[in-house]
DNA sequence: ATGTCGCCTCATAGGCGA
C-alpha cells in the first residue's frame, strides 16, 4: 500500500500537476494540504480513479484525502478547541488503517498568537495520538507538520534559528510524538541522510541550491511501523514550471 | 529587510499568509 502526502499551495493552481503526478506515481492514497479555497475538483480526481474527501475554507488552509479504496470519514476537526475553525485536520479509516491528514499551523512569527496556536494545536494532536494507541487500529499521520525535527533536516540551522518551525518548543512537541511510540517513517529508514528536503522557498533559487527543509512527515504507530517497507521524497514536481513550494513524500506499507 | 507565490478585495494594487 502506497500513501503519499503533498502540500500543493492551492489545488486550483496545481490541478494539472497533481493529476499528472497521480498517473505516474499511482499511490493508493494521497493526502493534500493547503488547498487554499472552497472549490475542490473532486470530479477530476474521480475520473482518475480516486474518491475524495475535502475540508476547505476560503483563501487559507484546506486538506483532502484522495483514495482508490473506500474512505470512512471519522472527523473533520481536531478535538480540543471548539473555537478553532481552521481547515487543517481530516481523520479517516482506509483499509483498516486510521489515516490522518494534517496541516499543522506554521506559527510565525515566534512569540505571536499564531505561535501559541501552533503549540496548543500540537498538544491537542499529541492527546489524540496518545489515545489512539489504546485501540487496535493502526495509525498513520501524514502531512505538513511545519516542524524541522533535527538540525540534519535543514540546509543550514543558522538560517532557521528564529523561525517557528525550528523552535525548541515546536521540536520538543514533535519529539513527544515519537516518545509515545510513533515512528518517523523517512528518518527511520534513512537515519543518516542529509540534504533530503520536502520544502524549498520560492526565493533566491532555493531549490536549485537545495536550500530546503524537511517538514512533511509520516508518523506510524508501532504496529504499522512493522509494516514499513519504504519512504522516499519525490523531488520531481518541485522542479517543474510553476511548482508548489513543497514536493510529495511517499510511504510504502506491507 | 529582502526575496516569491497565491488568494482576496472597500479590486487592476496592496494586504495577508506562507
Amino acid at each position: 500500500m502506497k500513501v503519499a502526502s503533498w502540500n500543493v499551495n492551492s489545488v486550483r493552481a496545481r490541478l494539472e500537476h497533481v493529476a499528472a503526478w497521480l498517473e505516474t506515481c499511482k499511490p493508493d492514497v494521497l493526502l493534500l494540504q493547503e488547498l487554499k479555497g472552497t472549490e475542490f475538483p473532486s470530479e477530476t480526481f474521480k475520473e482518475l480513479g480516486y474518491q475524495s474527501v475535502a475540508v476547505t475554507q476560503k483563501s487559507y488552509n484546506g486538506v483532502a484525502i484522495l483514495s482508490r479504496h473506500p474512505i470512512e470519514t471519522v472527523s473533520t476537526a481536531l478535538a480540543g478547541d471548539l473555537a478553532d475553525s481552521h481547515a487543517r485536520y481530516l481523520e479517516s479509516i482506509i483499509l483498516g488503517i486510521r489515516v490522518v491528514n494534517i496541516y499543522l499551523p506554521n506559527g510565525n512569527p515566534v512569540g505571536s498568537e499564531k505561535f501559541s496556536y501552533k503549540l496548543a494545536w500540537m498538544d491537542r494532536l499529541n492527546a489524540k495520538m496518545s489515545a489512539w494507541l489504546e485501540d487496535e487500529v493502526p495509525v498513520l499521520i501524514g502531512g505538513d507538520f511545519n516542524v524541522i525535527p533535527e538540525d540534519i533536516d535543514c540546509h543550514k540551522p543558522a538560517s532557521w534559528i528564529r523561525d517557528a518551525l525550528f523552535q525548541p518548543e515546536s521540536r520538543a512537541r514533535y519529539r513527544a510524538m515519537l516518545s509515545l511510540g510513533y515512528t518517523d517513517a523517512f528518518r527511520s529508514l534513512h537515519p543518516e541522510a542529509d540534504g533530503q528536503f520536502t520544502f524549498w522557498d520560492y526565493f533566491r533559487q532555493a531549490f536549485e541550491h537545495n536550500r530546503g527543509i524537511r517538514i512533511d512527515h509520516f508518523l506510524l504507530s508501532p504496529q504499522l511501523a512493522k509494516r514499513l517497507a519504504g519512504c522516499e521524497i519525490d523531488k520531481g514536481p518541485r522542479g517543474q514550471e510553476r511548482p508548489s513550494d513543497h514536493t510529495p513524500i511517499i510511504v510504502e506499507l506491507n
